[in-house]
DNA sequence: GGGGGCATGTAAATCGTTACATGATTTT
DNA sequence: AAAATCATGTAACGATTTACATGCCCCC
């Protein structure tokens, strides 16, 4: 349930249509929370059906603007209050370690190493995020240099565990 | 199509039912894969179907013993060491950190705060853990000692991250 | 007038969760 | 005899991905 308040928080800065809030994702959140443009049309016909988004205007080839309302606010601010964030609970690169005694040992430590490399990649693609964000005062910048400092902070422990894992398959 | 994999990868350590992996997957997986009931029995017939594992004994009550056969174990190394593993892309917890703006700086201080306590208390979850195994010999406690300590690494990394973040809201 | 970008929508397939349904066997 | 455990399966719903489908508007 959380690309509707993926949604929800967009608007917060602002009324947009589909096709903007698109790019927003692309351009914001897609580390934490990606969204394709089927899932994100769909998922406006449904706020505005539940009240919590409004139509504000309606531009040239169809284009609907929509702004947030009083009752979608209030329940973005119930779900980041009241609700529970659900840990990350799937992660495929760690699946295969569990396995990793089905192949030879040399091809398990180049399997870690390439965990190490990855992370360094990753590492590379926030710090570019982070040039381009600059220091922009608006709230999603403000407070999405957290989550980008989140990912820093991550990708290098990424990077440590990788090379400490990689000793110990020795 | 992680799942698969996962059953695949399960079976190297002998022949199983259905209910048999149901209780590994709880007792190993279910921390970086969890699996229900129903998908598992779902993935079990299709798997049967593709021809990469095979039902090795029938027993009472309609159990279904399955044993992974040479075709499972090529194409569970094959995924291994071929299929770029998808770094995790959904992360609720930061999701709503980019919208805290929209609730007092007090209640934004308060919801970082509560990520460190959840991090300390899966902390403890997976030292728990640890014990259990003890020095277990076997494939899967040998590594999943590796990420083991990847989650270890993770938590902290998560306290100390909400710890920073916490004095950057002031 | 053509190309690129704007703009929305639908359909099909897969995956995952929750709940329902059923019944046999073993243990106390 | 009852309770716990073993054991499998189906159905409904929601989320996600990929692909398809359509057409308008603006700039060159």
């Amino acid at each position: 349930m959380s690309l509707r308040h993926a949604v929800l928080g967009l608007l917060t800065e602002g009324p947009a249509s589909g096709y903007d809030l698109l790019k927003l994702f692309d351009a914001s959140l897609s580390n934490v929370w990606p969204a394709t443009q089927s899932q994100l049309y769909g998922e406006l016909s449904k706020l505005a059906d539940a009240g919590l988004i409004t139509v504000s205007a309606e531009g040239p080839r169809g284009r609907k603007e929509y702004a947030l309302n009083d009752e979608g606010l209030a329940e973005l601010r119930r779900w980041i209050l009241e609700v529970e964030p659900a840990r990350p609970l799937r992660n495929d690169m760690l699946l295969r370690v569990f396995f990793l005694a089905q192949v030879d040992p040399e091809q398990a430590r180049s399997y870690i190493r390439d965990q190490a490399a990855i992370g360094r990649k990753y590492q590379e693609h926030l710090e570019g995020i982070r040039e381009r964000i600059g220091s922009d005062t608006d709230n999603l910048s403000t407070y999405g240099r957290l989550a980008l400092e989140w990912g820093l902070r991550f990708t290098r422990t990424q990077q440590e565990w990788a090379e400490w894992a990689e000793e110990q398959i020795r």
